[in-house]
DNA sequence: TCCAGTAAGTTCCTTTTTGAGACTTACCGT
DNA sequence: ACGGTAAGTCTCAAAAAGGAACTTACTGGA
């Protein structure tokens, strides 16, 4: 399966995963929401060969996850912005970074912890449902065929 | 940076990206979400190569996500189970697939609608915090180097 | 004017990872 | 003994990633 092939799925997983569903891709996006903007702040954070860099950067602006902003004239330069659609990114991130926080975090704890300015205090992510509020369970979740699903 | 290097970052979401963050390992997940556990079924409903397949389930077990059961003796078969480690990789899933169905879709509308059981009502996953119960916006988290954080 | 420096890429070549598909092992039922 | 099934393994070609030097377009200083 190639990576066209996947957008094309029926399934949003499967598109979510065409577009981000990379090693470096979901690096890159951890730099952007850590306010880097630039080619060469994200080459020497993160140790990627400009060559990939390059080719990501191009990705994520073309499914309008970054947007490619000149922030200089003469020679003209450009940063790179997260869109609304990247910036709904967030919660994926977050969620994995949970995770990880959870499940991977060696003996001396977390690597970052977080601020939730609105009530001052340091959290975790939840999942919750839209319409009950409640914490999310696999188990408590069932799946109906959409419109949106192609015929097997 | 290969695998291995990921794994050992100060940060959470590299470790996790370490785990999971390929694209068949994704997928892999998600038909466990479905409750897929055989070998020929992953194979037969992803069209992934069986040698692919095979090395990432055995990852998916080294990593503590999976356990590989038996299910019959003579010929020995074996089928793989989401551990609580794997389950609790669910909200990572949703929020992917949530991401999919708002920037993804096509004009059909989603492929899957999901039902929370408790409340009976097609929903969507939302991330909350976990401390005051809204919900979150990247604008309005705060990063602090925790117990964890290496040197730089 | 010439040279060093900076930022953002691009090019070339090697190594690693994937992909496609046949082959293997261990059994069952007929 | 033969065909079928399930879970892999093996081989080889194709695609992607990694490493490092090169390019372009300027600025500011000697």
């Amino acid at each position: 399966m190639k990576w066209d092939a996947l957008e094309e799925e029926p399934c949003s997983l499967a598109r979510t995963i065409a577009v981000i569903g990379d090693r470096w891709t979901l690096l890159i996006l951890r730099e952007c929401f850590l306010r880097v903007r630039r080619f060469e702040a994200f080459q020497a954070s993160l140790q990627i060969t400009r060559h990939l860099l390059s080719e990501r950067l191009k990705k994520l602006v073309r499914f309008g996850i970054l947007r490619r902003v000149p922030y200089q004239e003469a020679p003209k330069r450009y940063e790179y912005i997260l869109t609304q659609k990247g910036l709904d990114l967030y919660p994926v991130i977050m969620a994995m970074v949970h995770w990880g926080d959870s499940h991977m975090a060696d003996e001396r704890g977390r690597p970052l912890l977080h601020e939730h300015r609105n009530c001052g205090k340091l959290f975790d992510p939840v999942m919750v449902c839209s319409e009950c509020g409640e914490v999310l369970r696999a188990k408590e979740v069932h799946v109906h065929p959409g419109p949106g699903r192609r015929a097997a």
